[in-house]
DNA sequence: ATGGCCTTTATCAAAGGA
């Protein structure tokens, strides 16, 4: 099973610019996009043949959302987490399969000055109880674009981001506690020590230059660890400020 | 502290991104 998942920044500017040639060359069963930017109606997809597609759209025009397509078969879906503070924003995506639950997540970004950083907080702890809760039922792939880097490997610029967003030490205590409650960094099981990334910002030449940060994931429940098969990044795919993750199970 | 760049909205400037 091959699974994907990318922040498109916009859907409709990423579909010529790579993600169409991505998606229909990518053979995967599952595909998870965020900051889609765009309600359904608003992004043509008659080129996608064979996928089922789950739409969560921002309340707010324009901003954030989330999209799944898949080709396996799903017994139902939920948008958001069923907390009324944290739905209106389009962020999350959950589809239930026989064996296990697809997550996809669009993590709020504490932004400049960590002015949303006590929102962003309270985000962190209630997705974490939702995967966690989630993870007792069935195991859980829970991929996206969680906006932090996690230790100071994961990005190219560690000392002079210590309290960006992204960076701070209250968004990374956030992610080691979502690891903590039983999930894996699946690129980090196969690969402890290589320096990749999977966003670079559009200013000063940052992607040709590789300084990057890596924030975008796939995690699996501890359980899920005996059938990885490979977790990759994909620098080589353009279309956004971000390149997909890719996760294969056996 | 600022600017660097890109997508989107409702413009012809501002917000948001991380």
């Amino acid at each position: 099973m091959k699974l994907t998942s990318w922040n498109v920044n916009g859907i409709r500017a990423s579909m010529d610019k790579g993600l169409r040639e991505y998606i229909t060359s990518s053979d995967a069963d599952i595909i998870c996009l965020q900051e889609v930017k765009a309600e359904q109606h608003q992004a043509p997809l008659d080129w996608l043949t064979g996928y089922k597609v789950v739409w969560n759209p921002a309340a707010k025009k324009g901003y954030s959302g989330t999209a799944v397509f898949s080709r396996l078969p799903f017994k139902s879906h939920a948008l958001g987490m069923n907390l009324p503070e944290h739905d209106n924003e389009g962020r999350v995506i959950t589809l239930e399969f026989p064996d296990f639950y697809l997550v996809n997540v669009y993590t709020p970004n504490a932004q400049e000055e960590l002015k949303r950083l006590p929102y962003r907080m309270k985000w962190d702890e209630e997705y974490r109880i939702y995967l966690e809760r989630l993870g007792k039922q069935k195991p859980v792939l829970a991929c996206g674009d969680l906006n932090v880097a996690h230790q100071e490997i994961d990005l190219a610029r560690p000392k002079e981001n210590r309290r960006n967003p992204g960076f701070s030490d209250e968004e990374r205590e956030g992610f080691t506690r979502l690891i903590d409650s039983g999930f894996v960094d699946t690129f980090r099981h196969f690969d402890p020590s290589s320096k990749q990334y999977s966003w670079w910002s559009y200013r000063a030449n940052a992607r040709a230059n590789n300084v990057g940060w890596r924030i975008d994931y796939w995690l699996v429940s501890e359980c899920v660890k005996s059938q990885l098969k490979a977790a990759r990044i994909r620098p080589d795919i353009f279309g956004s400020d971000h390149c997909p993750v890719e996760l294969e199970l056996k």
